[in-house]
DNA sequence: GCGGTCTTGAGGTACGTGCCTCATGACTTA
DNA sequence: TAAGTCATGAGGCACGTACCTCAAGACCGC
């Protein structure tokens, strides 16, 4: 009845291994002065025996929380801002779990701060750093360093292929153009599509297009695609764009970017609030607003609070040493109408 | 610079409380022979140290995994079906965590099987119940006993207030049913809107329809409802409603309960796949294949993954005598269409 | 004052892992 | 062959909490 298979404990591995309690300590640790054939027949034993190390004992033994360290773009980035509220939110509630979070802001688009921020950080302190990547090889460099020195690179939002980062927490930013591209075409009466990018050389926006405008040429033929025009993530610059797409006669808006006071205020000086079907990106108070009042009907979230989560649980695994096992599930796409807004 | 406050221990809670160790210990745990009067200077200490028991070491030296045990309704219910999944995956990373989950299948709709499970229930294996609760004096009894032998109860999926369970986990139905209202509304042209219900007896439907009917009132006055029609979670019996509904001319049909294979059969029988616009709930296989073929447009989950998750948070708190700190964050309304979906 | 119960203190061991020291061989190199 | 390096074993202490035993004092009613 009751036979519970108890899990198998680091005096386990020694003796299915037929070495000393020291020496699987060693090979667990990677320190040094173990022949390999030696730490061979202790993996061996690891994997007979499914020997998996107690996150709560290995925690409690070091008598220091595990660091993680978030170096996320500073600036007036809604969806930035947002991230860190839920860093922040997220670090309360881990304190009871030996997991000790640090945020470091660093200058948007500063690919030199960014890189000197990673190498700046001390392996003493810091197991992981999750890094809101940019394109460029000094940022790929510095993770490469950091990676020697023993801490583990996660990548957040915006990935970072060919450099030793372990691993990518973000949405697939082709599926998330694709569900804009199905809204709009339901949507929206054929006709007119005004399209707005934060900036046409960042790859998730690229990537966002791309899907959007697939599914519209597949399924919805009605539409013509009027644009991308590119607004920055700026308020002024959005309203400017929108206002020039919206000199023609559209039926819908699909922004991928940010500036949203800027978009609501051109719908508003047009006369088109309600009238023109708006899918944004990123829940923000500007855009929880324009649900509100009706001016957005959807957006497309990618859920800050279950992106962090994502990475600390990626973190804890490094960690541990579980490299390859499995890859964290992939950060789900979130539609938000109005009406199933969370918190209230 | 490196001014680590250090967390409070149980040594220091002693200290601070001018107790024995033996004595904090007691309190901590509940155990008897504490004097009021003593039992309040260590509640002052700890709250004037912020300390929180460390739950690595506490399950460490408990020798033993959580227990968490979910009992879930059998049956042929697709949803039912996901969330025994969700827990079989969630089962596999918590191994490392030292929580051990148990799930247990209780009839459907039975209520004095339900009662039975748990009062069968031991404390000695058992720390918390994670029950889809059915309406019923005998459930709340079977609640309130269980609960006063030691074992944390928590509603999932459909509540039970006036018991003594501890939590909710689960979503806002008349949420839910608002935004199938809105998605409906914005997807049809005016012209019937098709209703079908698992049971009008059940909370969860009657709410779901509450909303729904109070959007489509306020928005969309050009839509008219037709039904609701009952299907019961049952194929054959959904179809046979979707046929009756589909004698009158629809623009949209929104099914709030299961049978999802009998609403397909029935719009590819009356030749309606695709020119009706179909709002559905919860992510199954069933579903999917409806979003696969276009035959249904939106899908509404409540994130079995989430809700699991979300059930072992609040098990775990509440192992941890963290009672009325703050409530978990309420579960989101997913929404699906076929360009994001999640897993592939 | 006696026997009883209740409250509290003191101290130990255990959980599984990390990290340290010291000792013991085996093998290499000059 | 002596000195040195390397691989490994043995053992112990620490982390913070749980849970146990034993003893001592306080207080009770009779």
């Amino acid at each position: 009845m009751d036979e519970v298979k108890r899990r198998a404990t680091v005096h386990d591995v020694a003796r299915e291994a037929g070495v000393s309690l020291a020496t699987v300590d060693r090979v667990l640790n990677g320190r040094p002065g173990v022949r390999t054939e030696t730490a061979d027949k202790v993996a061996e034993a690891i994997k007979a025996l499914d020997f998996r190390r107690d996150l709560s004992a290995s925690l409690l033994a070091r008598a220091r929380d595990l660091g993680v360290t978030f170096l996320i773009p500073d600036g007036r980035n809604e969806f930035m801002l947002g991230l860190v509220d839920a860093i922040a939110r997220r670090a309360r509630t881990t304190k009871g779990e030996r997991i000790s979070i640090t945020t470091k802001l660093v200058h948007a688009f500063d690919a030199t701060a960014l890189a000197s921020a990673l190498s700046s950080l001390d392996p003493k302190s810091c197991d992981c750093a999750v890094v809101v990547a940019t394109e460029d090889d000094k940022v790929r460099r510095a993770i490469d360093q950091i990676s020697r020195r023993g801490i583990a690179v996660v990548t957040l939002v915006s990935d970072l292929p060919g450099s030793a980062r372990r691993h990518f927490v973000g949405i697939d930013n082709v599926a998330a153009g694709r569900t804009a591209g199905s809204l709009i075409g339901r949507f929206c009466p054929a006709g007119g599509i005004g399209l707005i990018a934060g900036s046409l050389s960042l790859a998730d926006h690229h990537q966002r297009r791309e899907g959007f405008e697939a599914v519209l040429r597949a399924e919805f033929p009605g539409h013509e695609i009027v644009g991308p025009l590119e607004g920055f993530d700026d308020d002024l610059k959005t309203e400017a764009a929108a206002i020039e797409l919206l000199k023609q006669p559209l039926t819908g808006i699909y922004n991928m970017g940010g500036g949203y006071a800027g978009l609501l205020r051109a719908l508003e000086r047009t006369g088109k609030t309600g009238k023109v079907r708006v899918v944004a990106h990123e829940l923000t108070e500007a855009t929880r607003a324009g649900l509100a009042s009706g001016a957005i009907d959807v957006v497309i979230d990618q859920n800050p609070d279950g992106e962090i989560a994502a990475a600390l649980a990626v973190a804890r695994a490094l960690a541990l040493g579980q490299d390859a096992e499995r890859r964290p599930a992939p950060i789900e796409i979130g539609l938000y109408l109005r009406d199933n807004l969370p918190r209230g």
